[in-house]
DNA sequence: ATCCCGGTCT
DNA sequence: AGACCGGGAT
């Protein structure tokens, strides 16, 4: 039935879109540029997220990181503690990891082919037609959520989008839709489109300049398209943080491959399955328990169950803070941190979350202004 | 409290 | 197919 669709039509439906665009679209930093750099940092950030909430995101990193060799040469550290609270955080990583790519395969200048540009980390399909089409006026159709959700309603297609041959089908006709004079102007327009006019709850279909010929608009089927087949489950997962305090001292350590939040810091962790108490955590970690023998230790604060709420996992996490007067050499495989330098360290949002509630909770100490984590 | 939203990698 | 994150809407 989409080979149906006339190429008259198309076009109409292309000139639609850029006309409701230039009257409609919102002002935005990396709108007008052409800068690939640029281009390429606002669309990681904008992967799998609001652009509320990148928009701050995209100013603070293209000031710390202004051109792809700084970024390339600049320590993991400082990238994810500027990506720190944005999620995702492979974003950051291959970030980097595209800029050191840039350096040695393409003598540090951005490349402009667009198999180069999906051949970067980090760049999938999408983003490598953003990019070639707004840096480079390249003819490739972008097919996002917002696409996918127009697409889908205004042609009645139900096909489910998380499926192979949905994705083929979508960017087959996304690309017959676009409009090659102006990949730049048409792509734009699309998304612009899906994110204010055909929004995923309460489309706004009475200023919708395509609502006489939408197809779930006349079948009553706007809350039902796009079709989406994948169900994700969810995991408890119970987290023990000990929050060491040794004089001006405290430890961390950083969390590594194949789990969430890598490459981030946390506080020394307990993770089993099911909450424990303090006195649990000692039977299962005697170096602890040593230390208890051997110092003065004592649980100074103990967090509320703090639930944390992630997409595929739930974590349920205690933070005990615990002051002792052993120095940091005892627990040599954590990293002793200067509690004013906490705050150079990334951390996730959990990590934050703690900081905040502990630094809010101490009554006068001058703690108060050195516990956090920004 | 319970839903929903979204690109890339493995 | 499943893992990865945080926030917004209802």
């Amino acid at each position: 039935m989409i080979a149906m669709i006339e190429n008259d039509d198309l076009q109409h439906i292309s000139s639609v879109l850029t006309n409701w665009y230039k009257k409609n679209k919102r002002d935005l930093p990396w709108r007008n540029i052409h800068d690939p750099y640029r281009i390429w940092i606002s669309e990681i950030i904008l992967q799998q997220t609001r652009v509320a909430q990148g928009y701050d995101y995209y100013l603070k990193f293209t000031q710390q990181f202004p051109d792809v060799q700084l970024l390339a040469n600049a320590p993991e550290d400082e990238v994810l503690k500027c990506w720190q609270g944005l999620g995702y955080y492979s974003r950051a990583r291959n970030l980097q990891a595209a800029a050191k790519q840039i350096m040695t395969q393409h003598n540090g200048k951005f490349p402009s082919a667009y198999d180069d540009i999906l051949a970067l980390k980090g760049i999938g399909e999408y983003t490598a037609a953003a990019i070639s089409s707004f840096a480079f006026k390249q003819p490739y159709a972008v097919v996002d959520g917002n696409v996918f959700r127009f697409l889908s309603r205004y042609f009645g297609i139900d096909s489910p989008i998380d499926s192979g041959a949905g994705k083929k089908q979508f960017t087959e006709l996304a690309n017959s839709l676009l409009d090659k004079q102006q990949p730049d102007l048409h792509n734009q327009a699309i998304m612009e489109f899906g994110a204010l006019q055909c929004t995923p709850t309460n489309p706004d279909c009475i200023h919708c300049p395509l609502e006489t010929s939408c197809f779930a608009k006349e079948h009553d089927k706007i809350s039902y398209l796009p079709v989406k087949e994948k169900k994700t489950r969810v995991t408890h997962r119970y987290f023990h943080h000990l929050v060491f305090i040794c004089g001006e001292e405290t430890l961390l350590s950083k969390r590594s491959d194949k789990d969430i939040w890598q490459n981030l810091y946390e506080f020394p962790l307990y993770e089993s399955t099911k909450l424990c108490s303090f006195e649990e955590i000692l039977m299962e970690r005697n170096w602890l328990s040593e230390l208890v023998k051997l110092n003065s230790v004592h649980v100074s604060y103990q967090s509320k169950e703090i639930k944390h709420v992630l997409s595929h996992q739930i974590i349920h996490a205690i933070f005990y803070v615990i002051n002792t007067e052993c120095t940091t050499s005892e627990l040599s495989h954590f990293i002793p941190v200067k509690i004013e330098h906490l705050n150079k360290y990334p951390v996730s949002r959990l990590t934050e979350k703690f900081l905040k509630k502990f630094s809010e909770n101490l009554p006068y100490s001058k703690n108060k202004y050195i516990f956090t984590a920004n």
